[in-house]
Order: structure tokens, then C-alpha cells, then sequence
DNA sequence: AGAATACATATTGTATACAAAATAGCGACC
DNA sequence: GGTCGCTATTTTGTATACAATATGTATTCT
């Protein structure tokens, strides 16, 4: 091929390159395609996008803000962890942002906003129908990003979008295998997906936190069925109160 | 003076010089020394704190990243927005992030960083004695700080500092003029501080919790002692249900 | 006089050369 | 044979020159 990895064909600025080179490395951490402690090597990078140092480092500073990347000085920028600490964390935290974030949505929700989430919805729909495990992890991504931006607390935002972006990686890690199980509660979840929807597009707050968290329930108890077993090298203890199914 | 803002005496390398030039800017933004929309010159902070363009962006970045500043594109840097928006959705977000923090931090908290809250106590008692007002801010801040890393979640203390942040700068903005209730109110939130240290020795969440409630209350309170009349230019409306004393 | 446009100036963004630090490879020594 | 320490190489961090964009000013035209 004779276009490398970010470039377009024709007319981008060294800001189009740049941006593009953002949503590359978001993407490729979202999907694990870029591993949790991965190095990133600028040169590289720099290569592929036709940006120099100096931007791109920038832009690696800006998602290490984000908590996308970790900057460790004199020696570069890597993918950030997904620990067995962070997982702690990310139970706890989880559900009392998503729930916030759920209410406020349904009261703020312009209806500009309404339609980009069912736009979403449809790329996410699209990406169970043809079993991408990757899209999925995007396209739900995404359907969280618009639900934050509803909300539009700016306090709130940035500690969801960092559990949106280990939820997406979680998501990647136990969710492979193609299990009976799993497929049903995929179909939940996009079922609750349209309730969401619905419940923003009524108004409806305390329906929307309640959907919030049952949303969060059927997420966790997936993330569980993997959890438990041997998927990560330590008991999870008492994070694990409920059974799953 | 022979020495410039960021100067130290001797032997200070680029990147000494580099967080001392982070450090100030916090500062300044968190003591309102820069106001909120205040454009920020590049060339002039460069020769202040001696260091070139290229790494003072990169703090300018890491700054805008932690919701010090704002950039825009081909226009600088500016210290973030103090809205009328903002403080609605700040009204939202602290309590239940800070009952949270609060609670964690009873959990979790290390023999180490209970010394640090203690010494961070001091300081602001120190502040209180003195009446300086930036010096109470900073070292509040600092105080809520060191809770936040209490409870080392990390999908929490995002949203933790950037409320801390706009909790400095809305208390430089209403808590300037000393009345008979302001110091009672301040002597109080000392009182409530040293509570909480306790709280969290005994490792009591419950009574953490509470206590991060009660000193929510209290500052709520206050700020809306300042806000009701005309501090801002426009009604808080069902924001504040709760008549102050 | 007021608006609009062209030009001059200042500020921001990028590329590159250089400096400093870390890593890797090699050899000496125990 | 293994470990320590030295040099060579690579990688990261900084300074500076240059390009692009925005801003301010003067001039022209209506």
C-alpha cells in the first residue's frame, strides 16, 4: 500500500494528521490492540503520521490526561495498566458514575444529542450482528461517551471517561469466547441500550438511573463469569458477592 | 531582584525549573492570582521561569489536561472558566464525589499519609491564625488532596480535583469579606477536619461519610451566603433549598 | 464617517538540530 | 563462568529557527 497508517489521501493538514493520530491511539488501546504496558515508540509514530516529535508528543501528553497513555519521564510513554488494583477501583467507581451520569443525561439531553445515541445505537447493533468483538467495544464506547456529554458535568466527565476506557478494555479481555450465555446477555444489553434511549428521550431520571444500574448489573456479572475462574492471577474476594448465573 | 519569579538559587535543572513553573500556575489559578478566562503568555513565562517554549507547552497541556487552563487552537492558553454553569454543575457533582472520597479514605488510608493529612491540618490552622485567605485555600486544597489519595482510587480522583480546583477559586470568590458568621463557619470547618482525621485513624467510614456531608454542608452553606444576593449574574434558583443561617 | 480590505505585527504551531539520559553491547576482572 | 564497569547506541528532552495563523492598523472606497 502506498499510504501508511494515518494518512488520507489527499489536502490534511499536520492538525488533520494529528487528530488522526489521537483517534488511532484511542482506538488501539480501547481494543487491546495496543496492550496495557505496551511502549510506544515516537519515532515510529512519527513515521506513520508524517508529524514530528514535537506534535506528537503533545498529543501523547494530552491522553496520558486522559488516562489513555502513562508518561514515565526519561523514558517515554506506554499504554496505560489494567491492574488488579484497577479493577478494584473500577467496581467501586463504576456504578455510582454511571448512575449519576444516567440521571443527568435524561435531564439534560438535547435532542440533537438523542439522535447521535441512537446513531450509536445502530453502529452498536451493527457490530453484534456481525460479531465484532472490536466494534462492539467501540460502538459501546461511544454510546457512554454521548450519555456523558448529556449530562454535561464537567466534574463528572473525565472520571467517566476514564471507566469508560477500562470498561472497553475489560470488555476486550472477557468477553472472547462465544459462550451461549454471553450472547444472551449481549441481546440484554442491547435491549437495555433502546430502554436507555427511551427513558432519556422521556425524561425519565429515575428510570434512567434504574436502568443504569441494572445495565451496570449485567455488565458486571459477565465481567464476573471471567473474573472468577482464572483470568487474572488473584482472588477478586469480596468484590464478587453475587453469583453470576 | 536578581532572581526572576521562578528562579531558585543554584544548581536548578530544566526540569526543576519545569515544576516549579507547574507549581506557580496552579497556584496562581487556585488563589485566583489569575482569574479565570486570563490569557496566559507563552513568551513571558518562558523568560520568567527560564526555560524555552517547547517544554513550558507541555505543562501548558498537562495543566489544560487536569482543568487548570483551556487551549485553543492557534490562541493560547487561558485559565478555565468559572460559570455560572459550572457552579450548578459543581453543586451536583461534590457532595456525592466527596462522600465517596471520604469514605474510602477511612478504608484505605496509610499510617504515612494520615501523618501528612495531620500535617497538612497545620498548615491550615496555621492559614486560619494568619487570615490569609490564599494560604487557607491552598492549604484546604491540600488537605482534600491527601484524602483523595487516601482512597487511591483512580477512576475517582479526576473528577476529586477538578472539584477541588473550583472549590478553591469559588472560596477565594465569596469567602473574602470577614464577617462575625465567616469566622465561626471557618473555625467550624477546622473542627470537622480534625474529625475527620480521626475518622479515618479509626478507620470508621460510616462516621467519615458523614463528616464528609457535614463539612459539604457547611461550605455549601457558605458559599451560598455569597451567591444568594448578587455575587453572580444570575439566579441559582433550585440549586439552593436550603435557606443559610 | 463608517466599513471593508490589504498590509504589518504578534502569537501560535511545527520541524529539526542538539543535549542529556537510558539502554545495550562489550570487555575486563574476580 | 559470572559479575561489574565501561563505552557505543538509542531514546528522550530541550532549544531554536521557521511556517502558519490570528490580530491590529492604516488606507481606500462608498
Amino acid at each position: 500500500m502506498s499510504l501508511a497508517m494515518g494518512e488520507s489521501a489527499v489536502n490534511d493538514s499536520v492538525g488533520d494528521r494529528k487528530v488522526r493520530l489521537a483517534e488511532h491511539l484511542k482506538r488501539s488501546v480501547l481494543t487491546l490492540a495496543l496492550e496495557p504496558g505496551a511502549d510506544l515508540d515516537e519515532t515510529q509514530l512519527c513515521d506513520a503520521f508524517d508529524v514530528s516529535r514535537t506534535p506528537l508528543r503533545e498529543v501523547l501528553r494530552e491522553l496520558a490526561g486522559e488516562g489513555y497513555l502513562t508518561l514515565r519521564l526519561n523514558r517515554g510513554a506506554r499504554v496505560s495498566d489494567l491492574s488488579h488494583t484497577t479493577l478494584r477501583d473500577f467496581f467501586l467507581a463504576a456504578p455510582m458514575i454511571y448512575g449519576a451520569v444516567m440521571r443527568l443525561a435524561a435531564l439534560n439531553a438535547t435532542a440533537q444529542q438523542i439522535e447521535a445515541l441512537k446513531l450509536a445505537q445502530v453502529e452498536f447493533r451493527e457490530a453484534l450482528r456481525a460479531g465484532s468483538t472490536e466494534n462492539r467495544a467501540l460502538a459501546n464506547n461511544h454510546f457512554h461517551q454521548i450519555t456523558g456529554e448529556m449530562a454535561g458535568n464537567i466534574y463528572l466527565l473525565p472520571s467517566l471517561n476514564r471507566l469508560l476506557i477500562d470498561h472497553a478494555r475489560i470488555s476486550m479481555t472477557f468477553y472472547r469466547p462465544q459462550t451461549q450465555q454471553m450472547a444472551q446477555n449481549l441481546t440484554e444489553a442491547c435491549q437495555q441500550h433502546d430502554a436507555i434511549i427511551a427513558a432519556i428521550e422521556a425524561q425519565d431520571e429515575g428510570a434512567a438511573a434504574q436502568l443504569a444500574e441494572d445495565h451496570w448489573n449485567l455488565s458486571r456479572n459477565q465481567i464476573e463469569l471471567f473474573v472468577m475462574p482464572a483470568a487474572l492471577d488473584m482472588p477478586m474476594g469480596e468484590l464478587s458477592r453475587k453469583t453470576p448465573a
